[in-house]
DNA sequence: GTAATAAATGATATAATGTATCATCCTGAT
DNA sequence: ATCAGGATGATACATTATATCATTTATTAC
């Protein structure tokens, strides 16, 4: 079925909405249509790389000002994350299910694909970290790690074969 | 005694030229004169901080060019880091010691002062991380985070009082 | 010492990215 | 309809980074 992918977007287009609504904010058709080129990208964007994808698709051109204010906006509402590392956005992972954001989020880039994972911190890791900044009296403030790696699945069709 | 630190700054310049000459390289004058900004410099600086610093205090005007090669060198060199998150670079803090540099080095960013910490990844901190990847299924390949947190200096001035 | 070679830097142009500012349009409340 | 605010359009500009070629400087061979 092709069009799985089409109703996750829109049920994820649709959560958004309502997520904003709960806010006092809209989600206007601009800022849609900017959730929407992340959401279907499957790896991180950067604010030019979203206005191309934008532009491409549709009637009415984007000026480049208007995605930087969306990309703030939607940061903003915990719909997109700012990949500090590479200074790139993607999408929330959880948008669409019940997932509440902690604190600590961390995000797994691939190397291989370019693709993120977004994971939550573990109790251990969060600990370990806020041990070591001690150690030189430094208090942490936040945690979100950009940790580069590979991914399964590059793992795989790497030491697979051809 | 004022010249401490001219002295000390004098010995990190003299340690990485032999550093350099170990391998097979130079510190040319440029090179010198980049490197020493960053040494002086208490906080991260951008590559057109670097210029700035560089063209107040010398004679023949350095072009924006030179600084981004010259700052590419030195990184080779592992003279001075790039902080991912900011675009930023500072000096290694090791370069006078002879601490050699692990892969897991990672940075605690100061809020206050802006100021960098330099250390080393606690074994507990590595293994936790790498753990926590890999019940993704990822396996990291680079190790180096860079912590927003308050030193213990501006946590004692923010607290203390006026 | 001098010519040949390679490394480093200078100089210029341009690309890419990000921000400031004001005008216009849309939306919702009155 | 009018008005107020939020959102977007449009323009200019600031900042950051790269491409390219000329020039200089250092190193090696002779």
């Amino acid at each position: 079925m092709p069009n799985v992918k089409q109703s996750k977007l829109d049920a994820s287009l649709r959560a958004a909405e309502v997520s904003c609504a709960e806010n006092g904010a809209r989600l206007t058709q601009r800022r849609r249509q900017v959730l929407s080129a992340l959401m279907q990208s499957s790896s991180p964007l950067s604010a030019y790389e979203v206005l191309d994808l934008c532009n491409r698709s549709a009637a009415s051109a984007m000026p480049a000002m208007s995605v930087y204010r969306i990309l703030d906006f939607l940061e903003q509402q915990l719909l997109v994350h700012r990949l500090s590392s590479s200074n790139k956005y993607v999408s929330c992972a959880h948008i669409a299910c019940d997932h509440k954001h902690f604190q600590k989020t961390h995000f797994l880039l691939c190397e291989g694909c370019s693709s993120v994972e977004e994971v939550d911190a573990t109790e251990e890791a969060s600990e370990a970290l806020e041990q070591m900044a001690k150690t030189v009296g430094f208090k942490l403030t936040t945690q979100q790690f950009e940790l580069s790696g590979i991914c399964t699945t590059c793992q795989n069709s790497a030491g697979g074969g051809l």
